[in-house]
DNA sequence: AATAATTGTTATTCACCATATCAAATACCG
DNA sequence: CGGTATTTGATATGGTGAATAACAATTATT
């Protein structure tokens, strides 16, 4: 169960390709019914999910970062010092998919590994001075650009009745 | 982007193995913060998504059915005599990969392609009379398991705004 | 001291997602 | 009508995510 990963594409790119425009003068074929497909949570759940890491990706673009990696540097920032097994396991990734992860935001000197004092086993994690200011600047993004987007759809008290539901539903179902 | 897949697992174990209890007596390490991990609507979008393709798996499991065939079949059930790209497009799935998951139902016995009167390079699609029975199951394990728990969890009114809000997220957003 | 467990890591497998390309069939257009 | 473009289902391929097994180094247990 790894969670909050999105690749980097161009999200616009893939969204055309899906939605098929009828390229102009086209046959219009009578849309179909969805049916009992709009009652199902989970369908809606997942194409809002898609649509929001869409929006995720295009926001913060500029900075290149995923929202599982910004997920990542925000766990950091909070919780300096912590372990590989520890970061990973609140977020659901596996510790064998995290090793790649760490390895992109090391090579791009965004955080950093170090040898713990106490057991030379583990790798303690910590952001760098370079991987501060550029979660510094995703927070800004995603603030105004993603989130606020968010509030002007939903309008502050639903979207925070929806985060609330999701929160629950993500701790006790 | 394609929509409402997900694997035929054991979500118990894949859960299990993600969790990574502490194995009893083990070194109890602080719970880590997760700052304002909390506040991105897309995180707890994605961990409550994965819950409830997980439990969607579980509740359905005696028919073998992943959220993206229930979806099929469920189109397929309203919408009989359209082709792959139209249903296809529907659920948000390239035609490529559509192939081989309509490969997996037909030769399970559960839908059929026939080659279209009116146009020779289309498949009419339908579901077989296996088809519709296993789907008449399958809408009964999920609403009497599945969205039945949603209910108890949420309660019939908010788990409709619920739906409401990621309905018009996938829409408009 | 011997054995078991943990940590980071590698390798591998599988599902999902996206693009390019193709042959057959149809639509379009001069 | 005939030639070109488009559409449909299909194949092949590459990329990413997710999951498991296994390993060496280190630490915990007993």
């Amino acid at each position: 169960m790894t969670v909050y990963k999105a690749a980097v594409v161009d999200a616009a790119k893939a969204s055309r390709a899906v939605r098929k425009e009828p390229a102009e003068g086209a046959l219009e074929t009578s849309p179909l019914q969805l049916g009992e497909l709009s009652e199902l949570l989970g369908y809606s759940l997942k194409r809002a999910q898609l649509k929001v890491f869409e929006d995720f990706l295009h926001c913060v673009a500029p900075l290149q970062l995923t929202p599982a990696q910004f997920s990542v540097l925000l766990l950091l920032e909070k919780n300096p010092g912590r372990n590989q097994t520890e970061i990973a396991n609140t977020l659901g990734i596996l510790r064998p998919n995290f090793v790649a992860m760490l390895d992109g935001l090391e090579s791009r000197d965004l955080c950093a590994r170090a040898r713990s004092a106490n057991d030379r086993r583990s790798h303690v994690l910590m952001l760098t001075d370079k991987g501060k200011a550029v979660l510094a600047r995703a927070k800004k993004l995603v603030a105004s650009k993603h989130e606020a987007r968010l509030n002007e759809l939903l309008g502050p008290a639903n979207r925070a009745a929806l985060l609330s539901m999701l929160t629950k539903i993500a701790r006790e179902f």
